[in-house]
DNA sequence: CACTGAATCTTGACAAGGTCCAGAACTTGG
DNA sequence: CCAAGTTCTGGACCTTGTCAAGATTCAGTG
C-alpha cells in the first residue's frame, strides 16, 4: 500500500520519507484536516515529526498537485487529497464542519469569470457558507432575538481556552 | 454625510462612535484593504484607534452586513463595503491584487449548491485565482523550468523580511 | 555494500494577524 | 444631567506560519 505512494513520489522526483508517506496517509484518511490535526495523526503513526516538516511536506504535496489546500475565512488552512475534479466546499459557520459538494455548474466550470481583467485564471475556489442542520437547531433560540442573523464568522476554537493566570 | 452613517448605525441599535464612523468611511474609500491598512487610514482621520477597536468595529460591521469580509489564502482578511450583490473576487497569486468581478452565473446565483446536505446556505464565496498580466510576464522566465506549473500558494510577503540577527 | 551530493528533517527563533481581559471612557434613554 | 450599558484602550498572549543552520537521510554509483 505504501508501495503505491512510494512510487507516486519517486516518479515526481521527490524523496520518499516516512514523514511524507505518513502525511499522505493522514491527508487521505482525514479529509479537511488542519495542519495541526495532521501533525497529531502523523505523530500517532510514526512517533514524531517537526512542525517545519509538516508544512514543508504539505507544500510539496500541494505543489505536486497530490493534495489540495483550502483556506476558509477565519480558520487555519485545510487539506484534502481529492484533487483534479474541481469540487467545492460547504462550511458550517456554527461548528466548522466542512463537506464536499460537486460543482453546481458542470464539468470543469467556474473557471471562467465574467470578465477576467487580463488574468490567467488557474483555479476557482468556491465556498458555500451556512449552517448545518444541527447548528441551525441549536442557534434558533438565540437567533430569534438577533436583529441581523447569524454571526459572520465561525468560532473555530474547539475548547475553551484555559484561564490564564 | 456622517449623518447618514450615523442613522444607519443607530437604526441597528449599535452605538455610534467616532471610531465606527471613521472605519466605515475607511472601508468604503479603500476597497479590499486589510485591517492594518484600515487602521492607518482611521488614525489619519481621527488621530488614534486601538487595534482592538479596529477588530471589534469590523466584526460589528460584518455582523450587521454593512461590510463584507473576504479572506484569501495566505493573506490577512480584507474588507469591502460592496455588500448584497453577490459579486466575486479575482486574486493574483503573484502580487496579491484583488479585483471585483461580477458573478458569472447570474443574478443572485451560486447560492445553490448541487446538494446542500441539509445546510441553510447564506453565502457563496467565489475566488478566482490566477496571475495578473504583469505578474504573468515577470514569472514566465522562471516558470519555464518548473515541473508542476505555477506555485500553488501565493507568496504574500511584500518585502523581503529583514535579515534576522 | 559503502560513498557522496542533494534533498529533507529537526530545532529554535521570529513575525503577522488575531483574541482575551480588566478597567477607563463614552453613548444613550429617561 | 445621570445611571446603566457599551465601547475603547493597552497590553499580554495565542495560533499559524516562515526562516535559518546544522544534522540526517535518500538514492544513484562504483
Amino acid at each position: 500500500m505504501n508501495q503505491a505512494l512510494h512510487q507516486v513520489l519517486r516518479q515526481r522526483g521527490v524523496h520518499v520519507t516516512a514523514q511524507r508517506l505518513a502525511m499522505m496517509r493522514a491527508v487521505s484518511s482525514r479529509p479537511h484536516a488542519t495542519a495541526e490535526e495532521l501533525t497529531e495523526y502523523v505523530r500517532a503513526v510514526i512517533g514524531t515529526i517537526s512542525r517545519q516538516a509538516v508544512y514543508d511536506t504539505l507544500s510539496v504535496l500541494v505543489e505536486q498537485r497530490l493534495v489540495r489546500r483550502i483556506q476558509p475565512s477565519g480558520s487555519a488552512a485545510r487539506y484534502e487529497d481529492r484533487v483534479g475534479d474541481n469540487h467545492h466546499h460547504l462550511i458550517c459557520r456554527g461548528c466548522g464542519l466542512v463537506l464536499d459538494v460537486d460543482c453546481a455548474v458542470g464539468a470543469v466550470p467556474c473557471l471562467t469569470a465574467d470578465d477576467d481583467h487580463g488574468f490567467k485564471i488557474d483555479e476557482a475556489e468556491v465556498i458555500y457558507w451556512g449552517h448545518c442542520r444541527s447548528c441551525r437547531g441549536a442557534a434558533s433560540a438565540s437567533r430569534a432575538a438577533a436583529r441581523a442573523g447569524p454571526p459572520a464568522n465561525a468560532k473555530t476554537r474547539k475548547t475553551a481556552r484555559p484561564k490564564r493566570k
